[in-house]
DNA sequence: CGGGTCATGTAAGTAGTTACATGATTGG
DNA sequence: CCAATCATGTAACTACTTACATGACCCG
């Protein structure tokens, strides 16, 4: 049981689902292909963490739903009580920003602008995922209100990125705007 | 060439060093263990990418010290044409958030705090990093201009963790005071 | 009519972790 | 005296990615 086939049982803690469910759920926060996900449900459903049933689709292909059993739910909650690993993060951006003295700055700009495109396109998605947890249900004592404070995880994350690219643009520019002979008007 | 060597060669093309020099440097943004390093520097070496001398040290173990050659930084500069890829993040408390309400209170203040405590020591770090950037040299057209917003870019990002864990943790006690008998005093 | 979405799966390869191996010095 | 730091390396394993395989429908 490694933390990705803890993450595939939390999603359908909540409710049952196919691979193809919680693949897309589970994609924000933790990339994962199908081809790792499928067979890590089947091997989950041999230790009777899991159970599934086929429905079939007419014009869709099958779906295969699993759904937790009781001893899925008691092996999450043991899960909650085991130390908590330092996150991981491999981002090319850090290494490349490491050796942007070695580029152009317009090369400079681009990479940080499609970073910036990468953020405001998460928090599109972040947001349109707010609006599915209604107020009333934010508060502590409601379900809801972890679906709500994870997303916000991912809306502080995005914002702060975003932030240090325009920050960085910000000054990538002002060298820029300072070394071009027609000054910008304010 | 995996992104991990280009990183590696990153950290070479500044200043020569050893595996075990730049395995330090590197793991605040790439965590990366020195038994997948050796063998990649190697690699690079066959690859005339770097080129290595011992260092004899008495009381402590021999050295051996990695420089970029010219092919590296060719590599180098090449690489940073290269398409940007999207960050990768995996965080086990994106996925112990979404099943909190499996457990008791007590016990998602106790996750949030640890995470908060990572955050802490992290901004410690990259402080006394930023204070070995003189300020003089943090202007655009230094080559310590990228090491400081490199720096920046894990502040902003461990600031806005440590930020979601107050906010968490801030709602999480609210209740707990709510449920109290006894009203702290203000 | 080519690419994207829905839907599941396997095979082969790469990247990353854990463990094994050695050995001196320093600090609590 | 035990653990950490310095220092390099290999072996075995796990985790993750890319590619292969199939097939219908929908949108531009």
């Amino acid at each position: 049981m490694n933390t990705l086939s803890y993450g595939l049982l939390a999603f359908l803690a909540r409710e049952p689902g196919s691979g193809y469910d919680v693949m897309l759920k589970i994609q924000p926060f933790w990339q994962a292909k199908h081809s790792q996900i499928y067979p890590l449900l089947a091997q989950m459903e041999e230790n009777d963490l899991l159970t599934s049933y086929w429905i079939k689709q007419s014009e869709k292909p099958d779906k295969k739903i699993y759904s937790i059993t009781d001893n899925g739910i008691r092996k999450l909650k043991e899960w909650m009580y085991m130390p908590l690993p330092d996150p991981v993060t491999r981002d090319e951006l850090s290494m490349k920003t490491f050796c942007m003295w070695l580029t152009d700055r317009d090369n400079a700009i681009e990479i940080v602008e499609t970073r910036k495109a990468y953020f405001t396109r998460r928090l599109e998605s972040f947001n349109t995922k707010l609006q599915n947890v209604p107020e009333e249900k934010r508060a502590f004592g409601n379900r809801e209100f972890y679906d709500y404070i994870l997303i916000q995880k991912g809306i502080f994350n995005a914002t702060a990125g975003q932030d240090w690219c325009n920050w960085v643009l910000g000054m990538l520019r002002e060298q820029q705007a300072k070394e071009s002979p027609i000054q910008p008007v304010q």
